[in-house]
DNA sequence: TTGGTTTACGAAAACGTGATAGTGTTGAAA
DNA sequence: TTTCAACACTATCACGTTTTCGTAAACCAA
């Protein structure tokens, strides 16, 4: 039985290299000098090719299996010119919202075998642009972001058009624009603004403000022309007045404040939960009750809304399925791109959004 | 006047290739061809070296410019043997506390020039096994990691060791264990707990209950040891009735609902804020008045503290500056490794914690 | 014996980079 | 004129893989 005896041999060599190259990563060319056989030979008989006669495959497997070969991800990057790894590029991570996408693009990126790596903009455009040169050369295949508050005041997305140019895909999600050409992620945020005003509408409300950003968030603006749309559509007098734009978190307590002393308020739409508890809060302050004496809306559901008191009545942009989707966009797109090249078929999905209702309306 | 000259025939050139390879990315090899020089030519003019003569070396340079040549991570990777990025595994990332360690981790990663990859063990012993493999192979230069639950209740880290043992530095935050030698970044949860618990003692409240996690995860066990350890040496009756071991979220409303029933309670220390908030609802509903009749203190400084109503005094810690501290001592160890080999100095750093006064106390 | 086909393996290239070690030409000192 | 150094550049290797191509040896048929 030569293999047995083989097999001897092989287990009591293995305890002496032990000793002299400790339990280091083992590359082929070591299990190849351990072995006297060749790097090739060694290759081939991990991928079990039938070029390599039986005893030399098992003897190298075995070997490797003791020493838990696994070949290095780096060699192989270079080699195959795909890193396996997508970049994703997001303004901040301490945000419910955002790390809900990163939950759903790491799940499908997980399930085909990639890994996801993760810069943060901070909002900066300078940060964003040197996170995607560093990400863009060479270490990921392709990126998932949305744009960082000041890129989209500046309106400069030259560094995006440069990745794209160089061949890498890219997926927006959430903070797109219209200025690039690529595959987005979205919900629609007019429409379904439009709908949390009507819903606010149809329950009685009668003066409803908004509570938004700066337009030049993208979603911001959306979201404002839904509530505009609402209220037209209904009839109700839209007033220039009952708008504020945040610009800064920390102060816009006095903002709202001052807002709310228009007794005839009786509903806010806010574009994200954070303005809606601040609201409430205010609103608590200053002797109103909500929701009897004003609703409050909800733009994007998180903890906040359903921990608040009360508990807030939000539009819910599901996070992990934008997240997924992105992830499958980019995924196909990148193991397709080797049949047919280049043919910029770019899509952009539209995620549901629905109204999840809870105490601060009813 | 040579130089312009040559610029003139340069830029040319320029434009005809740009028509051939297009903007892809350029490589050395290419720059070498086109410029009809040899690559070592070409890599030694860009890190200008003194050994090519100024003509070359600024005609090299300003063609690289042109083309927006970026030396390629992976090669260098590859060649350098260390991948300047940093590996996080931890349970999830939609959870402020965590979302914040990657925040100070990403900081000071960014800072030295490294990127981080995440990869999440959705709390799961298989998956962080499964991660930490994948990145092992090369990806990474080091680990940053909080265990999965179901790590800590098997107690199994042959997979930590087994990258230890190659020679892989790993820093451990938060969720830790004794049986694991490497660099931590924890906060001391039993002193913590016990000056929140002792602060309610203070404040006068006599009777005070802990609402915390099951025993393995680390951290809970710590924070009861402190809870007990305040109550007996203010001589109070330790009540094993008095604490709940919360296993699922989701149904542990009913647990502290039936905990509330003794009116007794005048307090509560909740091991982390999502129990804190749902011991408020609770205790409201059943016309329980927060702090007044009830005072809750929670672990662990979010989102939820700040906006709930009332809102909640917690144990701080902060997320940031131990993901700093983690990514230093990592970094620290991946740059020194090179001087002194193995020198297995292991430190445990302790991050301060502080009581944030709100409402639910006083 | 010759010619041809398997079998079983090895050599070498390629991915992109950077470092080490050459190499040929020029100029100057001896 | 010889010798040696400085200059300006090139060749080669290594990092760890996979893959293509090549080639001995063995086998088989004619």
């Amino acid at each position: 039985m030569p293999l047995i005896k083989t097999n001897y041999i092989f287990i009591t060599k293995i305890i002496i290299i032990n000793f002299t190259i400790m339990k280091r990563k083992v590359t082929l060319k070591q299990i190849a000098k351990e072995l006297d056989v060749s790097i090739s030979t060694v290759s081939k008989s991990l991928r079990n090719s039938l070029e390599i006669g039986e005893d030399t495959r098992l003897k190298v497997q075995a070997f490797a299996k003791f020493y838990n070969y696994k070949p290095n991800n780096i060699a192989l990057s270079l080699k195959n010119r795909k890193t396996k790894t997508i970049g994703i590029i997001i303004p901040e991570i301490v945000h419910h919202f955002f790390s809900t996408v990163i939950n759903g693009i790491e799940q499908v990126a997980n399930e085909n075998g990639y890994s996801v790596i993760i810069c943060l903009s901070d909002d900066s455009f300078d940060k964003e642009v040197l996170n995607m040169e560093m990400l863009a050369n060479g270490s990921i295949d392709g990126f998932i972001m949305s744009l960082s508050k000041e890129t989209q005041f500046k309106g400069d997305f030259h560094h995006i058009t440069e990745v794209i140019d160089q061949g890498m895909p890219v997926v927006m999600f959430d903070r797109v624009t219209n200025e690039i050409l690529c595959d987005k992620v979205i919900i629609d945020d007019k429409l379904s603004a439009y709908e949390a005003v009507q819903s606010l509408i149809d329950k009685g409300r009668k003066k409803i403000a908004l509570v938004t950003t700066v337009d030049y968030v993208s979603v911001g603006k959306l979201r404002t022309d839904g509530y505009i749309k609402a209220l037209l559509d209904n009839n109700i007098p839209f007033d220039e007045n009952l708008i504020i734009k945040i610009e800064d978190v920390d102060t816009c307590e006095i903002i709202i404040g001052k807002l709310l002393e228009d007794k005839a308020i009786d509903a806010v739409f806010a574009v994200n939960e954070l303005f809606a508890v601040i609201c409430i809060k205010t609103a608590n302050k200053i002797g109103l009750n909500v929701p009897k004496d004003l609703a409050v809306i909800a733009f994007t559901d998180g903890i906040i809304s359903k921990y608040s008191t009360p508990t807030i009545t939000t539009v819910s942009q599901s996070g992990i399925k934008m997240g997924n989707k992105a992830a499958k966009m980019l995924i196909e797109r990148l193991e397709s791109e080797h049949e047919d090249e280049e043919e910029e078929n770019y899509k952009t999905e539209v995620i549901e959004t629905h109204l999840i209702e809870r105490e601060s309306t009813s």
